[in-house]
DNA sequence: CGCCCAATGTCTATGCTTTGTCGAATTTAG
DNA sequence: CTAAATTCGACAAAGCATAGACATTGGGCG
């Protein structure tokens, strides 16, 4: 997703949740963005405008006024955007280092700061990543790497359960902030999100729902370990378009198997599954069975959720 | 930071619960603040005079008059605030609403939006509630009593587990977040928050924590259903003045007891243990030999805070 | 004790600004 | 060929500002 592809307008409505109308009357009278054409016109935006698009939305449903943040800088927004959520309250001050990918730096400080069990460096740390990878940048290059990383480091016991919870506890925290933060259309589709029974990691569930949350979608965001009735109940209720499951640990649950069997006979046929995780390998064939639709990374999440949304428009 | 961003009387709207009408009104009577103006008249505000607008609101609300602190100085207003806001905010004066219960109305509101599983619905509700309520009286007039309120829900079967999960993981980030933003001091306590393993239900942690960070502590937030050797290992790694524990369901867990034995075994003896819960009640003798506070609510909880702080210091 | 007034929040009326929406005429995609 | 995008112009709804009226409340004071 971080391509340099181009979308068309109505990409871009449904991801900021604008109409196509808005976006060209902002970018004649305030110049918000200025998009690239086709040879026949057309504009093309680009992930960064989007982005920017994004940000405006918010800030104006926030109560700024559209003529006075349309040519701010997308650092300038994001940056009042965070403090506008937040409280008045909030001196970082904390700068930069030196030149390295910024990405790995980032890491390697939330590693410490778990490690040190230090609340305000993580939250500083994710803002701070935030602020400089963007939403989607922060999901994909900081968030998901620092998932894998504590996993590893407690599989192999440099850390304890305790550091993981923490973490946990901290990421789910501001992961769940992005999901209801995208104030998104009424007509977006939804989408659940879920842990099946005996499945206790729900980091990789946030991350699905954040970004889901990122490309326009309404997420209902379920949690871990829920009963497979319990799911299908929460999407049909909704009329979710799609439930998405993380399945990370144990692989060999004897328990999930049936419950996928269950939960794809509960839920309507028009309702897509997409699973994801690491324990995703030693079900494929079951999976593929089900015609549940196997989902390697956040990237290619996004570019299923994509697919989903038009094969229903078209 | 640099934010010498202006914003319209609308986002002053949004951000301090006052109305356009009253923030004018205030700036002609009592010149409260003196906006900068647009070319063509609009008022633009400093988040300076945001931060004072809020305290002035806050200092009526507690039944102060407006007239008589319409000019303090942002600094003695920010004073007065923190000793208004020390004891239990009960504001003396005007308790008894002309209408019906703010904090019950908002309860209902969001009893429905859980229903709905309405994620929108219920960020907004709980937004609403702060602004409505401060962060204490959010957590114990609002909060706490939604989760009651759906804990009784899911017993009789009027919601099902994933509205309780899903109520759980909104709360959560709302609550998580005040856990996070708190700029405490480096020098204030540290508490441990937990839940004992086989303990599930982590909303009772997590409004410990929030209510915990509000009074100023450092607050390492672990999540729930962690080992004993877990908490004990970060509260001695953190060198936490207290534990607290959130015990809920099940009443009767075999293995509660021996954890509890085996958590204050590892704690050392200045590391107070606090535990609050449903399940208390059937420990009871079992925490009075271990010197465990026991917590009824969270305004006790509060008070045990405060208590701990003032034995260590003195 | 009762009356009046100062304090305070709410509401209306009027004139500008700002901002979102719509329609029409064309062009392009699929 | 139908659906969608583009530009342009016009329009209408909502928001903001000023001034002033009005309702309520809580004392202060005769």
């Amino acid at each position: 997703m971080m391509s340099a592809y181009q979308h068309a307008i109505q990409a871009v409505v449904q991801r900021t949740g604008l109409t196509a109308h808005v976006i060209r009357i902002w970018e004649k009278r305030y110049g918000v963005v200025a998009p690239e054409r086709t040879d026949t016109n057309r504009r093309l935006y680009s992930d960064e405008q989007i982005e920017r698009l994004r940000l405006l939305r918010q800030l104006t449903q926030a109560g700024q006024s559209i003529g006075t943040i349309a040519t701010l800088p997308l650092e300038r927004l994001r940056q009042i955007a965070a403090d506008t959520a937040g409280p008045p309250t909030t001196p970082p001050g904390r700068t930069a280092g030196p030149e390295r990918d910024p990405a790995a730096m980032l890491l390697e400080a939330g590693v410490t700061a778990v490690r040190e069990l230090d609340t305000a460096a993580l939250g500083a740390t994710l803002r701070q990543a935030e602020l400089q990878l963007g939403g989607q940048g922060m999901l994909q290059r900081f968030a998901a790497p620092l998932a894998q990383t504590l996993g590893a480091l407690w599989r192999d016991g440099t850390i304890t359960a305790a550091h993981e919870h923490f973490a946990t506890a901290v990421l789910r925290a501001h992961l769940a902030r992005a999901v209801g933060d995208f104030a998104t259309r009424a007509d977006a589709p939804v989408l659940a999100v879920a842990t099946p029974v005996g499945q206790l990691h729900e980091l990789g569930a946030l991350l699905a729902a954040a970004a889901a949350a990122n490309l326009g979608w309404r997420v209902i965001y379920l949690g871990a370990s829920l009963p497979a009735a319990e799911i299908a109940g929460a999407a049909v209720q909704r009329k979710a378009r799609a439930v998405a499951l993380s399945l990370v640990y144990p692989h060999d649950d004897p328990a999930l198997p049936p419950a996928l069997e269950l939960l794809r006979e509960l839920l309507p046929a028009s309702t897509a599954l997409l699973v994801g995780g690491r324990a995703v390998p030693a079900l494929r064939p079951q999976l593929e069975r089900l015609g549940a639709r196997i989902v390697v990374d956040l990237a290619g999440f996004g570019a299923q959720l994509d697919a989903l949304r038009l094969e229903r428009a078209g």
